[in-house]
DNA sequence: TAAGCTCACTTGTTATGACAAGTTGATCGC
DNA sequence: GCGATCAACTTGTCATAACAAGTGAGCTTA
């Protein structure tokens, strides 16, 4: 009937969070002061902090203390016509920067050989960029670039985005097929992210078109839930 | 440097099962066996358990045990012209039905009453449904029906969904503003949902604008980040 | 003053123990 | 044969205990 102690202590205090006690980058009570409070043992006060931080409300540090997760969305617009993930940033003032991890031509995957039409050995660019907004890690992209292009944009590649490059160079992108899901950080991902195990993140998972229809680039932006998110609008010519 | 013992294991487990030594919904070893097999105390075994679950990976049943979490996606497309969701899920095979949580008459809330151009005291139609695929629950939709529109068709849209009834008596809808977003389960979705809590949860929240241009429905979609992902493409005219 | 150290406080990891509660199959009694 | 009961196994909740490890303030010392 009655819910255990922990889910108790734990929803007391999202909703302190949601009326306002406690706000946006505010440090929570520790869990001596929980053990206290509420008469419990650490381990159910850990519990109870362990269900805010699953639920993304909270996030703890060691040596310092669980703080309320601080809410800072950026949206990217998905409509077309294609907007630059570094445009979309900047008209809402975000310090927008990425950090090249991987650029390197290796045999291309099957998923990656499918959605590019290609033969399964052949060639193409794995990019790995991790995205900051304001310096802070939001999102990490892996993706894979055909053969020619990723040959002749080698050295440009590895310190601007790839949109920009193609279409400066006459390559623009005329579409992009898009999937867009739901996922949990595993072990890898929350250290690039700077997130519990778990959290909930984006993945959008897009293949791009060159306009003579041939798909130049495949791959997967994952972004961090709590500081991302799409919009799109299904009227014809929607620009924003 | 090394990983705490929980995270080897659990990360062992999750390699194993993204190898196929467990298949989708096979049963893990219980706690009481991987307590033998990594010579650790029940806590240790316990944590590795919820690293999975956090992760999505597994799904525990008390009294029965941790099973390998069945990974079944359907998609919904969000390109235009727009798809009706019970039209999508059926021509992916899936049985689709829904729920009548709430129905009723409220005053609009903030958020409702900006999205739908009126003021804050007007009357809106407040709809909860719970959208069951093939029999599990996937989703949960609250919506606000522009006041006229909902006194007109109130029998109606206690059983039937939305959109096809308006279609259906000439009030088509023109087109849709969305923001696609992630988040986590709180205590009382993940009753809903039949998830953990904490488990990541994809929102699609959209205002609905009929031929001339007024809004006329505003709601969001909360779904199982393993159960629903959206398609889209930016192609002109694309129908899938 | 400035560098470094110590100490108090924080969360993280792990062990042991106990009882609650849900499931399932075997066994017993009719 | 069939239903009820029980025993074994499962995960869930909660307590006590100890040590590891990161932070930060304040003190000590050069």
């Amino acid at each position: 009937m009655s819910p255990p102690l922990h889910i108790s202590i734990s929803e007391k205090l999202r909703h302190q969070i949601e009326a306002g006690v406690y706000a946006s980058g505010d440090r929570l009570p520790s869990e001596h002061q929980l053990m206290e409070t509420f008469s419990v043992s650490r381990i159910t006060a850990r519990q109870a902090v362990a269900n805010l931080v699953s639920q993304g409300l909270a996030i703890a540090y060691r040596g310092k203390g669980v703080f309320v997760t601080p809410q800072k969305k950026v949206t990217y617009s998905l409509s077309s016509p294609l907007v630059f993930l570094e445009q979309d940033m900047a008209r809402q003032g975000i310090a927008f920067s990425f950090e090249n991890l991987v650029f390197e031509p290796i045999a291309a995957p099957r998923d990656a050989a499918v959605a590019l039409g290609i033969d399964k050995a052949s060639s193409v660019y794995l990019q790995k960029k991790l995205f900051r907004m304001d310096g802070a890690a939001g999102a990490v992209d892996v993706s894979y670039l055909i053969a020619d292009l990723g040959d002749r944009f080698a050295p440009l590649l590895e310190r601007q985005m790839t949109f920009p490059i193609l279409a400066q160079h006459g390559i623009p992108i005329d579409h992009l097929d898009a999937v867009i899901e739901c996922t949990h950080a595993d072990y890898d991902l929350s250290g690039y992210l700077e997130v519990p195990l778990g959290h909930a993140l984006m993945v959008y998972r897009y293949t791009a078109y060159s306009s003579n229809q041939r798909p130049v680039l495949h791959g997967s932006t994952i972004s961090r839930a709590d500081r991302f998110c799409y919009s799109l609008s299904t009227r014809a010519g929607a620009s924003d």
